[in-house]
DNA sequence: TGACTGCATTGAAACGATTCAATACTGCAT
DNA sequence: ATGCAGTATTGAATCGTTTCAATGCAGTCA
């Protein structure tokens, strides 16, 4: 709105100033409910508000957010949107933010560093509030993301951990996760149980195969090297699918025995049924496959997979809850620190895990 | 960076100004190679480009979106990203603008019509230049998209197409999806085939089943209306796995003939899978069944899934494009049309459909 | 009367860029 | 000398807010 020469549209916080007789500052105070508003007579506040409601008046948020600086939105950076890890997670962060009015700025690194470092860039010019950084599968540069915690905005990690205390994180607790899913193969009577752990770089790797290895100590189950095989490291979320697969021929071809297999991920877990189907050994009645964190496929595959549930959705939620901690307390120039959260990781029994015994042990 | 007082420790255009001896303009100028800028002494870029990156010197977004009046963002609308089909187009979208420099605004509906307004203005409010909304499975109110067009910025849908020349569209060529999965399985033998169509209210349910019904038609082949069904119409995208299982059931319980089934998606399809699997009819040695979409699971399932695949992420990407030339036009001035695209779909041949001579055609 | 307090409002300076019109200089033709 | 064209640079306004300090006024108290 500007006269009425028919040009500019938009209406400004001046424009409601001038319509309704008062200055810019007293239209700001009243619309933001600022501070100062308490001293507003009631009628001034009744007055402007029905002209910003009849001009159509929109904040720009632009102009706010360069004098506030506040820009109401967080970074969201994927190492790679392709795993179906990440879809829930997204969700769950959409969802927290939503509920505080924040906007995500959506990034992918496509797992590649130069990608990752570009986004950081483009979103730190944005003065993004916080940063989210889901790490899913790539090999993690450390120093890609401690550079994170150096910039003064609060930030977090999903699925992975950094050393230092300048970013938050929010994990499952894979070590009881490895537990329980050991712990459900042994109830149903298991113990020739072959195991696809994880690859070497990932960070979950190492604490299933400890909560595992816990478990097995604990009752007397003993683990039979020749049935451990381990991924190989890949920048490709969706390869554990393959390997599942070929890992699982290969220990057909051995003759190996075994009447479980323990994936490290759900997509291991499949790519093991596959191969296992195309073997003509069929799932769960001649072997139980468990998989683990849940991904939405997972309660669609045929058979439907029992694993480790990893409450993703939450997760992205909580994420948010942390760094909207931190971007409170600055604001506030309190102090905060960083948390390390660990989620509680949850059996879910479907269909391709079965008791040992109606599987003939050793048929 | 604000004397040496200690405080402010962002680097200004002025600092650089200050430090290289040139004023804010000439800065300016240099920085964005603006059309003055061919008038600049080459010495003095050079100077000025150095002075600027050894401050560390980056533009403040903001303020720069507040003058120049563009945000370098786009806002991307879903309706409901836990939809497998949505992650590849986003992976689009994302894979575009990052090659326009653009970042993604990202926004989910939840099939909710509220929450869908609510964020269109919190889009709008920071001037995202454009606007992509994935429509996939919500029983869309005309009127809540037709507003789009209103708001004189380019938007365009996916999956979705509008009355009226205010919204562009990327969709796939349903009727020629229906056809190629029709051809599939006619060619491979079947002629008792069973179909689960989609929903009434889906806007792609009607042409797919034309395509099947005119492929029928040139080939002689008879529908049989005792096999087909119909999903009903729901929010949840997810829900029409559990809609493939159901109908499938209903077929199998009436003891009805069909050596083939012909699904509206691949969640159905999945679902139908299922429920065969489940009543001891194998895929595909008894029965093929084919789905549409190609969404990422369907490669991982068992049996992986003979589908009509969507090239979603380029439709992704095709949508930046269609905007974007949108965004540049209106740039210069220019006038620009809506398109309606339409992209060709792609028979993926996998395990779940086989020769129906193979099949023992009525067994 | 003067000083003080509390209420209601506003002027004007930021925030950090962009951009147009103005300036100043040089060289060259008239 | 004058005028002009081209090169190199800059002053100052502007984008639309927020916010601090200032102002004016009415009432109260000594």
């Amino acid at each position: 709105m500007k006269r009425h020469d028919g040009k500019s549209l938009t209406v400004t916080m001046r424009d409601v100033a001038q319509t309704s007789g008062y200055s810019p500052a007293t239209v700001s105070i009243v619309l933001n409910n600022a501070p100062l508003a308490r001293y507003i007579a009631p009628a001034t506040k009744k007055k402007i508000e029905e002209v910003a409601k009849k001009l159509g008046y929109r904040p720009n948020a632009m102009a706010r957010f360069l004098r506030s600086k506040r820009s109401h939105s967080v970074g969201v950076m994927f190492f790679d949107i392709t795993d179906p890890f990440c879809t829930p997670i997204l969700r769950g962060i959409e969802n927290a933010t939503y509920q505080c009015s924040y906007l995500p700025i959506f990034a992918d690194a496509h797992n590649q560093r130069n990608r990752f470092e570009r986004y950081l860039e483009m979103l730190l010019d944005r003065h993004v509030e916080a940063l989210i950084v889901v790490a899913n599968w790539l090999v993690v540069d450390i120093h890609l993301l401690a550079d994170i915690g150096k910039r003064n905005i609060p930030a977090t990690t999903i699925g992975w951990e950094l050393p230092g205390d300048t970013v938050s994180s929010v994990m499952v607790d894979n070590e009881a996760g490895g537990r329980l899913a050991l712990e459900h193969l042994h109830q149903l009577g298991h113990r020739k149980i072959a195991f696809i752990r994880g690859p070497k770089t990932l960070i979950d790797s190492a604490p299933r195969w400890r909560g595992i290895q816990k478990f097995a100590q604990s009752a007397n189950l003993e683990i039979d090297p020749a049935l451990v095989m381990q991924l190989p490291d890949s920048v490709d979320p969706n390869s554990s699918f393959e390997g599942g697969q070929r890992f699982t021929d290969e220990l057909l071809q051995k003759k190996r025995r075994f009447t479980a297999l323990l994936a490290f991920d759900d997509l291991t877990a499949l790519g093991a049924i596959r191969a296992l189907t195309k073997a003509g050994v069929k799932v769960p009645e001649h072997c139980s496959v468990i998989g683990f964190d849940d991904v939405p496929l997972s309660a669609m595959a045929a058979p439907s997979l029992t694993t480790i549930r990893q409450p993703l959705e939450a997760m992205g939620e909580l994420a948010v809850n942390v760094i909207m901690e931190g971007v409170n307390a600055s604001l506030e120039k309190r102090d905060w620190n960083i948390v390390r959260h660990k989620t509680n990781p949850e059996l879910v029994i479907r269909e391709s895990t079965r008791a040992a015994s109606l599987a003939g042990a050793d048929d």
